[in-house]
DNA sequence: AACCCCTTCAACCGCATTCAC
DNA sequence: GGTGAATGCGGTTGAAGGGGT
């Protein structure tokens, strides 16, 4: 046997709810609260109304942490970036701004910010996804330590206060395109050992996600073996936010598990960082003996991704004039799996079906440190193809925090 | 004043998922 | 495990209001 019924929805009242409802449903809800049931509620409450319309009008309009009036410019900017990187999931973004509801956030992105941003000329869905992409990465620039500083994420001093843990997300979203935030997968890397015994990490904009689960690496690493003849990689990402110790601008909602792969049995590279919409990204090679390879991309560049006309997630790089720097993403992978491939050349391009549909993720920090940003970045080491004898070793430190 | 067009946003709708039985 | 109600979410609608002619 299922539930009682919902409502009697021909004696219920629809449309605008006047000034004495509101009162009616406040000062209940106020007063008792919602009982976890909101079919039921407007019954108690003396309200000739659905419940599902109770719910969202204390939701969307009555409850007390609401912020109604204009979107800051900071709100702004956290809307775009996430409406860049995981499209129109309101509830989500809602999530990343407190006091605004979905369907605020819905209203005003449809209404304003999406022609305030990228103008009139909006075909679809996708084209202000990848014009947004564009904008994204237009955003961000070096500083003089040839840092990276995103200014369109610019979540620095963190006054979002997420409501979300990124295990709800996973959950949440599963069996989204984007299942790769599920909750096995995410909080275990982002978790900080550092803090306390929950089991999940928050969805914030903070350094404090930037702690090493070293248990998880070795178990990372070890999975990687099997698949990669890569030589050395070396993965970091730099960005400026020394003020704050170390922190990185990235939201880990935007990160990206990323497929290594090396199909060319050379010494070919993929170090790489990502995250979904924009991100930047420098290629370096190095071998055993930590010296630096001739065939690295010794210079950062800025992409942005878009999703094709057959739903594949493409980049684009902005000077492509200077590097052929692409991933793919096949068809019988989540969309949020990257590869990387380079030749020997200097020049990185997409060869060979893969040989793994393996993903890992990638850490996602930051080097602490402008002045040597490598003395914090993280990198293991892979044996040599064909060379049986060299023992795995993942080089890191325990604890470091990025 | 009347009409039209556009914008805004609260509310609704349909669907997928979760949950109670 | 099956069923159906409850819940949550995103897309859409339509009333209200403002501005232009």
């Amino acid at each position: 046997m299922g539930r009682a019924p919902c409502c009697d929805k021909a004696n219920v009242k629809r449309g605008p709810w006047s000034p004495e409802e509101d009162a009616i449903l406040k000062h209940f809800v106020e007063k008792h609260g919602t009982g976890g049931n909101w079919i039921a509620l407007p019954h108690k409450a003396g309200l000739r109304r659905c419940g599902k319309s109770c719910r969202l009008r204390w939701l969307n309009y009555l409850r007390p942490d609401i912020k109604h009036g204009g979107f800051s410019e900071e709100e702004d900017s956290i809307i775009c970036s996430l409406y860049s990187s995981i499209g129109s999931r309101w509830s989500i973004i809602a999530a990343q701004l407190p006091g605004r509801t979905d369907n605020d956030i819905k209203n005003y992105w449809n209404t304003k910010l999406k022609k305030k941003l990228l103008g009139k000329d909006i075909k679809d869905d996708q084209q202000t996804r990848r014009l947004l992409a564009k904008e994204a990465a237009a955003g961000m620039r070096f500083n003089s330590s040839n840092n990276i500083v995103s200014e369109t994420m610019s979540p620095s001093n963190n006054t979002a206060s997420p409501s979300v843990s990124l295990t709800e997300l996973g959950q949440q979203h599963k069996n989204s395109p984007y299942n790769a935030l599920e909750a096995s997968n995410v909080p275990v890397l982002l978790q900080n050992p550092s803090s306390s015994a929950s089991s999940e990490s928050s969805l914030s904009i903070t350094p404090t996600i930037n702690v090493r689960n070293t248990d998880h690496y070795e178990k990372d690493f070890s999975q990687m073996l099997e698949y990669s003849s890569l030589t050395s990689i070396l993965m970091r990402a730099l960005e400026s936010n020394k003020s704050s110790n170390c922190s990185t601008h990235m939201n880990p909602s935007q990160l990206t598990p990323c497929l290594i792969n090396n199909p060319h049995e050379s010494h070919d590279v993929a170090a790489l960082y990502a995250q979904r919409g924009s991100f930047n990204i420098k290629a370096e090679t190095f071998d055993q003996n930590d010296t630096q390879l001739a065939y690295s991309i010794p210079y950062w560049e800025t992409c942005h991704s878009y999703q094709s006309d057959n739903n594949m997630w493409m980049n684009e790089v902005d000077n492509a004039a200077d590097t052929d720097f692409s991933y793919s993403l096949p068809g019988n992978h989540h969309m949020n799996e990257l590869l990387f491939y380079s030749n020997t050349n200097n020049s990185m391009q997409i060869k060979d079906e893969p040989t793994t549909s393996e993903a890992y993720w990638v850490p996602q920090l930051a080097a602490a440190s402008a002045s040597d940003p490598k003395s914090s970045a993280y990198s293991y080491i892979l044996p040599t193809e064909g060379n049986s004898n060299t023992a795995p070793q993942g080089i890191f430190q325990e604890g470091v925090i990025y």
